[in-house]
DNA sequence: TCTGGGGTCCTAGGACCC
DNA sequence: TCTGGGGTCCTAGGACCC
């Protein structure tokens, strides 16, 4: 059977750990630049606190009800992830972790399974402090329904075994629930009167690959308890590293922007080094906000460029990167968002060799010099100067909480 | 004017996920 | 005034090859 352990409202969870007074209370966490909801306690969503809602319509609201606000802590919630995801490794071999807060595992023979769930839950409780719920079936789409329903229930799991289960789990399912399902494809089913997973599941199989596509049809099959997505143990590699940003104001002006983007790309390298990879794409997109203007004035400046030989060198990328901009960046608009792509992405180990460019030694030492420096005395100790002098990423996050496990000075006391 | 058959590769756009 | 960030996969169509 498979096991899909999904973590309850994650972000908010892993506060809560450090913050036991906030048990019980309606917290939210932001994303980036304190923009928007991306993560709401049961207290909050009770309140009517939407999925992605942008801060400032609710702001007030937020204060008549005494919602507790974070800022996203992510470095705090990778460390909780991997731990939770350690304690999770032993109930099996066959694991994959497929995002921050969730993983599906295959767990062979036994008579009860709710016996196993349970034991997840308390385990996970314990070792790490955080709330799990648990869904069990026969595949991966069927243990997220399972997943689902355990959501909603006081013991937190639930088991889909047997046929007429299922049955009417799927029959109170409405189709954009089901995993793989989005909006644009819901719109499309409920149009040809598929409302719930059962429709769904009674359509010919020609039908759906003809008017969607394949993996649509693997979902369906998912469904009907035919396994189509293994679960995938070893993580593939990457094939792309982005990292962007919106602005809290418009730029303007091109050296302002220059100066984010070569942020952008150096953290990029950053990513690519620790992934132990090499690049031969870079690109850049620059938007102007979509929201202003009803659209009129809206720019979308992309541009990919290759490397002559695939490269992991901070200078070459930086230096891409402004070139890359120079050609996109169009004057006298309001840029809201930039960011910078790694793709066409190769091991560090894989032999290199190009006519047009000779690996250097040199370049390849400084380059370890400045990842040495860096992570020793801190990650913007060095950096080029193209870059911002000042670190902007926490100028908006106005709520974030402390470094409870990466800084000893925001180690916890405790009063014995 | 008539105009084959069998392929590969790349890319943009659209869909989805957390 | 203020609206997140980071990914993957599929498909149709175009360009090209012999």
């Amino acid at each position: 059977m498979i096991f899909l352990v999904d973590c309850n409202n994650f972000y908010v969870s892993c506060e809560r750990i450090f913050r036991p007074d906030l048990k019980n209370v309606p917290v939210v966490v932001l994303s980036n630049n304190d923009g928007c909801i991306i993560s709401r306690s049961n207290e909050a969503k009770k309140l009517g606190i939407k999925m992605g809602e942008p801060v400032f319509k609710i702001n007030k609201f937020m204060k008549e009800n005494n919602i507790r606000v974070f800022s996203s802590n992510f470095e705090l919630y990778g460390e909780i992830s991997n731990r939770v995801m350690k304690s999770l490794s032993k109930f099996s071999d066959d694991l994959e972790i497929y995002s921050i807060d969730e993983a599906f595992m295959s767990i062979k023979y036994s008579s009860d399974y709710s016996i196993i769930a349970k034991e997840i839950i308390s385990n996970i409780k314990t070792d790490v402090g955080i709330p799990v719920s648990v869904g069990v079936s026969k595949t991966k789409t069927l243990a997220k329904v399972a997943s689902s329903i355990a959501k909603n229930i006081d013991q937190n799991y639930s088991i889909l075994k047997n046929e007429l289960r299922i049955f009417q789990s799927l029959r109170n399912l409405p189709v954009h629930e089901i995993w793989g399902i989005g909006y644009r494809y819901s719109k499309f089913l409920n149009k040809n009167k598929i409302f719930t997973a059962i429709d769904l599941v009674n359509r010919n199989k020609n039908w759906i690959l003809g008017n969607m596509n394949i993996n649509v049809l693997k979902t369906t099959q998912e469904l009907r308890g035919v396994e189509c997505f293994p679960i995938i143990n070893v993580p593939p590699s990457k094939k792309s590293i982005t990292v962007s940003r919106s602005f809290r104001e418009d730029i303007f002006n091109y050296l302002d922007l220059e100066k984010r983007v070569n942020d952008y790309a150096f953290r990029c390298s950053k990513k690519l080094r620790e992934e132990k990879l090499r690049a031969y794409t870079l690109s850049v997109f620059i938007v102007t906000n979509r929201f202003k203007n009803n659209n009129k004035s809206y720019y979308y400046g992309f541009l990919s460029e290759n490397f002559l030989a695939s490269t992991n060198n901070y200078i070459d990328i930086v230096s891409m990167s402004n070139k890359i901009l120079k050609k996109i960046f169009r004057r006298n608009l309001g840029y809201k968002k930039a960011g910078v792509i790694l793709s066409d992405l190769s091991d560090i180990n894989e032999y290199q060799s190009s006519y047009l460019k000779l690996p250097s030694k040199a370049q390849d030492s400084l380059m370890n010099s400045i990842d040495h420096i860096n992570k020793i005395f801190g990650s913007n100790m060095v950096k080029l100067a193209s870059q911002n002098f000042h670190d902007l990423s926490n100028d908006s996050r106005k709520k974030l909480s402390k470094k409870y496990m990466s800084s000893w000075k925001d180690l916890m006391d405790i009063n014995i």
